[in-house]
DNA sequence: ATTTGACTTAGAGTGCGCTCTAAGTTCTAC
DNA sequence: GTAGAACTTAGAGCGCACTCTAAGTCAAAT
């Protein structure tokens, strides 16, 4: 619980977090980090564990389609403190019904590819399957 | 099974498929219809049911993330016969493979984001809830 | 001390998938 | 026959999320 933290250089943060140098420097520029990242006295990024399990949450939200924008939007919440957290919990909720229709649209998808899968692999047996045009 | 096909409009085509018309001409453009589509005497596109049922798939590949490119090359084994089955049947083997790994770094994200909203619901009843940094 | 590689910045460039524009043609209704 | 909507084309433009570049600074090893 107290900040015995170790600090990670870029390159660990982004072997951490599997995102790029690049990106979490984009990421930061573009607003998107808690609180700003710690510097060594060269200028060097020093992550925290905590920076990485916010990036870490941060990469939840992009891989279900969150625009950096509306990311940018929950940062600017949390930053404002603990008054915001019924914005923030409605943003989320929001989100959460986004991402289940995503699930259902991947889901229902994937049951069409899977059945053109089996219509390949001849579903029936004995090779009864018809010629079909696609 | 017969060719008592229906032909429907561009606009027709969109309302049935939920693409935009100009979403349409562009697929046709990038080469992902299976076969020409059918032209009125006025040069106005004129979809069939055949045409409707294939963009309808197309658009499962889309939501799914293969790329325009990858249905490009599906199309184009389709287009070249029976022969190119296996090749077909491995290229959607291996975006099922993807997909299947979509669906499940989605799910993976939509717990953490749940995990998340319960904290902001206050997951531990009797307000026994710690503060979070985030 | 010098080389090598990791880091810094601001800003430009890229790739993808649309999405729109403009100028012209055709269909539908009156 | 004429107005207005729907269609046609080639090609330009856009939004998003990176991704890279260039010029410079810093760190670790020899």
């Amino acid at each position: 619980m107290t900040t015995t933290d170790q600090l990670h250089s870029i390159a660990e943060a982004s072997e951490l977090t599997g995102l790029s140098t690049h990106t979490l420097r984009y990421y930061e520029r573009a607003g998107l980090m808690l609180d700003p990242v710690d510097r060594a006295s060269s200028s060097h990024r020093r992550y925290s564990q905590s920076d990485i399990n916010w990036v870490t949450f941060l990469t939840k939200l992009r891989s279900t389609s969150m625009p950096i924008a509306r990311v940018r939007e929950y940062v600017e919440l949390c930053r404002r403190g603990e008054d915001t957290v019924a914005d923030r919990l409605e943003l989320l909720l929001t989100h959460r019904i986004v991402v289940a229709a995503q699930l259902d649209e991947m889901t229902k998808s994937l049951a069409a590819i899977d059945f053109k899968i089996a219509t390949y692999q001849g579903s029936h047996p004995y090779e009864e399957r018809q010629a079909s045009q696609q």
